[in-house]
DNA sequence: CGGTACCTTGACGAGCATCAAACCCTGTGG
DNA sequence: CCACAGGGTTTGATGCTCGTCAAGGTACCG
């Protein structure tokens, strides 16, 4: 098991550092590790789930599903992130959680976890702080889904996993980063069909754009990315707390 | 000025129970109150507030503003609502907030305010359950506006309106609140044009559903415009916190 | 009375959904 | 070894939903 105080993801600058002591009670949290394989249901939608979750490694999906059938991915999980959250504070889960790659979480008991937040208010704040920062990414895709064409929209979906997987030491060549997701995925994280989200991948590597084939997705110009994407990338270095 | 030991909306259901010493401590961080005009812009996005506000009375948008011009409305501002969370967590704000109505506020400080929070772990938890709730509003937002066909896009976000309204004593007649946005605001929150909302109003009205018509929107059958609105309403008693 | 802000309605066309089918690749079993 | 099925990707054809353009209506205000 990986200790809290030698985490491989928190290296990265994205992540807020943090003192020695709060590294070791971290790790007294730690209730253990979960591996999982693709598809894994992590989270169920009216779930009133025990356990909270910090990825280590893998990628997921965040969704919502309607009674119709129709899905939306509300956001995409990758390392670094805290999911349960909602499950902690409300009673329980408004939307599902699933893997698409192999997954490595950190598991920490619900219980355990909010104890030790009433004691350790840097600490509290940091959920806050979390919480918040969901919120802004959420408000962003809506804002994106609302007001531009799908072009715009699938272009700033792309540039965002790239940005964030490049920004977990995902980067392995440059402007190369894994994007185990399937069309569909994108399709119902952006509000599109999935052809049309086919076809509009098409134009955006004909254009030379970006290239998202066989797992991999390749930008080999971030900021013509950025400019196809509409919005200014507000937070391209926004800093957050890792649990 | 309104004494937080007397606040007129904390008798309403939707909010969670508060102890004679909380009102009493809220009290003392009370800077003032705030009474603005309609078209007021109470935060702007990029700004660094110094203050938070909770909702008193009247109403507002919270919206972010594209660089072609465009406006996407991420939530609709009613009395209860704690605004400024944001730029008290993280470092700016990610959007802004302007009034529609005319609006009383009660103002914090945010430094006098996060001290607070400091040495009281139950309001530090409330300050994460509200970010939570807001991104658990914003994420249904998005499932509305990415999955669903126009008409029952409006209709939810009128059904959401009036309970919202509803649960703060605004519901003066049965059936019949005051709503005093413009339909653009509507247009932009939905991800329509102005036209098309109108239209798609005009459809809900025919077909008996909901009526919006000078400042104030009336529902005739709360089950029918939730069945049009296309999502069981998960958080229809949802409680959450008031501070 | 002209000006502005908002609501309303008509006409037209574009963007995107839908339907349909083919083409991978991988795994499975005869 | 090949037949077959299943999950994902790709492409074409068709038409509906919704955006855009345009104009007119109403209320309010200086």
């Amino acid at each position: 098991m990986i200790k809290c105080t030698q985490c491989p993801l928190r290296r990265f600058g994205i992540f807020e550092p943090f003192s020695r002591e709060d590294e070791e009670a971290m790790l007294r949290l730690k209730a253990g590790e979960l591996v999982v394989a693709p598809g894994t249901t992590l989270l169920r939608e009216g779930s009133k789930a025990a356990q909270l979750y910090t990825v280590l490694s893998g990628m997921g999906v965040r969704y919502k599903l309607l009674s119709d059938g129709q899905r939306q991915v509300v956001n995409f999980v990758l390392p670094g992130d805290f999911v349960g959250l909602q499950a902690g504070v409300m009673d329980e889960m408004r939307h599902s959680v699933e893997s698409v790659s192999d997954m490595r979480l950190c598991v920490f008991d619900r219980l355990a976890f909010f104890g030790f937040m009433q004691n350790s208010p840097e600490r509290a704040f940091d959920l806050t702080w979390l919480a918040a920062i969901e919120e802004h990414l959420v408000a962003e895709a809506l804002t994106s889904v609302g007001q531009q064409p799908a072009s715009t929209r699938v272009a700033w979906a792309l540039l965002r996993l790239f940005r964030r997987a490049a920004a977990v030491g995902l980067e392995r060549e440059p402007g190369r980063v894994p994007m185990p997701f399937r069309q569909q995925d994108l399709a119902d994280a952006m509000g599109l069909s999935l052809v049309h989200t086919n076809r509009t991948l098409r134009d955006l590597r004909e254009r030379g754009l970006a290239t998202w084939q066989e797992g991999e997705l390749t930008v080999p110009d971030l900021d013509r990315l950025a400019t196809a994407a509409g919005m200014e990338d507000s937070d391209g270095g926004l800093c957050r707390p890792l649990l």
